[in-house]
DNA sequence: ATATATATTTAGTCATGCCTAAAAATTTGA
DNA sequence: TCAAATTTTTAGGCATGACTAAATATATAT
């Protein structure tokens, strides 16, 4: 049994190994979990000697199997939660993110399993992003980021890559929620900003912002 | 905000303050809580730096107002989630205490209304207990202990006062489920032990079973 | 009343998960 | 290529929440 300092970990070098597609470095990790570099060292010393990923001095670290397991199923957890709390208890997907980094350490797998039976085997959690099943299997919907879609052109909003309420609040207010079609009128070369088009307004959205929202196909 | 090991502790004073009715003992907390006396004076010591309880050295420990509030919001959490892991998710009463262990350490008021909301603000757990509400209020429903009731009485069994799996397992596969009616028809002098009717069939049942049980009225 | 038994506290350790400061390895770039 | 900058590791500490063993206070029983 992981312990919820070990699960974190695991679930950071989970998301940069995705991201980065090779070896996570130390300060990586540090700069993610808000630690510094020497606590993290002294944490993938230990994951590394309870085998749950392999670890190279000054190179790097890259979950073997085992650790891969753990990691998709806090993933699990956190999303199935993040989910219930928004169809059943009626939080906005703003709130949500906090409580499900507690709710993700709960250690039963049959409370999982049952939770994903109540909600009814959801796939997506309340930003887009895929839900785990049981066997930690899952199909990601092919999207692109918001950046690629060319002027002039319109996507459906299906998936946010960034949970932080402040993020999300910004997000409702503009009307830019889940399943709503987006216009891209112009794009500013000189800052990367583009101005949208959502329900007939049209404003303008900075970089940062752009590279969170991911459209279907 | 307590950290979960303080969160038991005031949890158990409470129980134990309710049991004895006076200062409780380090000997006691640390029985309840499988840890050693010398642990024990350590956390009373801390908890009374924290101003949730008073502690008298080799007198005992009593929580104060503060620590009283703490120790009615974790009971509120453990029981709500309780109610609903079997209310909603199918567990059944014998299952859900180890899990609720975890579960009343989540943080979120919100959450925790939410919840009670969501489960039509019950007052009894799946075990008959009393659940407080936002402000730690409750009202014990009167009850009597099987063992007082007097021979050839019936009375319906409305709480019992142990959670754990093999003693509610016991009472399962004996039809001894809350709302069900039970006849005293025998009780021994010698070894407190009862023989009871349940459904038109008789047996016997041991002091340590009978003090658990507590009938309406 | 005093010796003995029991309960409680104190003193000293340990593992976990963090930290700072210093040392060592690696990368960068003049 | 080799000195400087950056990254990473090591060494040494600290707080939390446990433990054991020893000391001390309280309760009990002759
Ligand atoms: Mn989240
Ligand atoms: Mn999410
Ligand atoms: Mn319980
Ligand atoms: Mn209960």
């Amino acid at each position: 049994m992981p312990t919820k300092s070990e699960e974190n970990y695991i679930k950071e070098i989970y998301a940069l190994e995705q991201k980065c597609n090779a070896e996570v470095s130390t300060n990586l990790i540090a700069e993610k979990l808000s630690a510094k570099a020497s606590s993290v060292t002294d944490m993938l010393k230990k994951l590394s000697k309870k085998d749950l990923l392999i670890y190279q001095k000054y190179v790097g670290v890259k979950l073997n199997s085992k650790g891969r397991e753990i990691a998709l199923s806090v993933i699990r957890k956190h999303r199935l939660w993040e989910t219930f709390l928004v169809e059943k208890l009626n939080f906005s997907w703003s709130e949500v993110h906090e409580i499900a980094e507690q709710l993700e350490h709960i250690q039963s797998e049959k409370l999982t399993d049952q939770l994903d039976s109540f909600l009814n085997f959801p796939t997506t959690d309340p930003h887009g992003e895929p839900i785990p099943n049981k066997n930690g299997e899952f199909t990601r919907i092919k999207t692109i980021c918001l950046d690629e879609l060319k002027e002039g052109n319109t996507g459906v909003f299906v998936e946010v890559r960034n949970d932080s309420d402040k993020f999300l609040k910004f997000l409702t207010k503009n009307s830019i929620i889940i399943g709503c079609s987006i216009k891209v009128i112009d794009k500013e070369d000189f800052d990367n900003s583009i101005t949208i088009e959502i329900d007939d307004k049209q404003f303008s959205i900075s970089e940062g912002v752009v590279q969170n929202l991911y459209l279907k196909r």
